[in-house]
DNA sequence: ACCTGAACACCGTTCAAGT
DNA sequence: ACCTGAACACCGTTCAAGT
């Protein structure tokens, strides 16, 4: 299943790239030569070492030895830098196999759970995707995954085209909203607490529905709540009359 | 319904704003005092004007004639006041009244799309949200009033309570993805049409399923796509066994 | 308690000029 | 075709010093 997946990684770095021979001067320091790939994958190593708000034009210029003007040849702008760091990591999503039509709806809540956990390791990330649209292979791979596990559950082309995008746009935020949001952990913290606050100090006269649910409002997210709304969303899909 | 909220954002305004007597120095051409309220006024019509992007603090500043420095006696950051506008564009937001118990459904889905039409008007601020926990009285008010339609409909506290979140989070959403994402329309243009095309091209051999579902994964979001999303998430919430 | 001036530490993107 | 140098046009936030 994996394997099917990185030619397409290949053809996709092709399709932005210059061509351009690896010039092997042996009389030099030999600095690497620009390209799409040599790009993501600096922006990767900065980005698992030091968070993507590191990535930034000028950093990553910095690390290859060269200009920020020059990045501009392999991307179009630093939005489409995230895609492409997406895609790459996609690329380490386990995708189920064949399997039986019968466990679609776990194969789907599997699928999608894996993609959340492989984003809450790069919460910035997720928050910059959810701003994008992604195309990369391995997101449409991903994409035509979870159309097939739908379509396996019975559910027609719309509701299931729709029902992918739903999906895929909770999971992407609630990896998003995992881990810090700030720099800061003391300020994250403060941030976090403001909803916190509000809520246990809200007034029962003004609020009667908050203070009659004030317990789960604050009962965090975890994978138990990803399950819940992933499955949630899941029948409500599949048992759409659209 | 209007009335009970306008109180609770005076109230609001208050918790972060230092007191301060509005000097009359007829002898001036009397600069406003600054104030938590005049800092949200101001950037309400920068943002009505030119849009979110153009709210920064340092503009915001010259708008009210002082320095940035100045600013944050009234606002911890810059998230914070993008939580404020938030606040204050929904003190327009008509609640629904008493209304019968047999009507929650609708209710919740027209509450649902009169905020996002409200978001879709500010797109970019819609994109800060997302990545947000707004916690302001309108806020909290609209929390109150959807947790109650859906204990209406009989959820229990923790599904009502987890499916408020995620019915916010994808109006939020979906008002988020609707706009000019970048200043440059036709950059915009360029990046919607990327996933298009990607589609529009995907190998049927590699993409069986995206080939299959083709024309509706291109059709548009709108308001079907909104209140059919919105519809089926409502019916898997209502349906949870949680 | 608040405001000012000024700095610190950066950004993304463009463009003429070179090779 | 690509890379360089340099600029354009900005950011959020902090902090000592004033009032």
């Amino acid at each position: 299943m994996r394997g099917a997946v990185a030619p397409a990684a290949v053809f996709y770095d092709h399709v932005m790239s210059p061509r351009r021979e690896p010039v092997s001067r042996r009389d030099r320091p030999a600095k690497p030569p620009l390209s799409r790939a040599a790009l993501v994958g600096a922006a990767l190593r900065i980005m698992r070492d030091e968070g993507l708000e590191r990535v930034t034009m000028r950093r990553l210029a910095a690390e290859l030895d060269t200009g920020p003007a020059a990045l501009y040849v392999y991307v179009r702008n630093a939005a489409e830098l995230h895609g492409a760091l997406l895609d790459a990591l996609l690329a380490d999503l386990p995708l189920p196999g064949p399997g039986t039509p019968s466990r679609w709806r776990d194969d789907l809540v599997e699928l999608l759970c894996a993609y959340t956990s492989l984003l809450i390791g790069h919460p910035s990330l997720a928050r910059s995707v959810l701003l994008l649209r992604p195309y990369g292979p391995n997101f449409l791979r991903l994409f035509d995954t979870l159309l097939g596990l739908l379509r396996a559950g019975g559910v027609r082309p719309r509701p299931a085209a729709w029902g992918v995008d739903l999906l895929l746009q909770h999971a992407t935020a609630t990896a998003a909203e995992q881990g810090t949001r700030s720099a800061d952990a003391a300020t994250e913290a403060a941030e976090e607490q403001a909803l916190a606050t509000a809520i246990a100090e809200a007034d029962a006269a003004a609020y009667p529905q908050i203070a009659h649910a004030r317990d789960e409002l604050l009962s965090g997210p975890g994978e138990e709540r990803l399950r819940w709304s992933l499955t949630a969303m899941i029948d409500g899909i599949a048992g759409s009359r659209a």
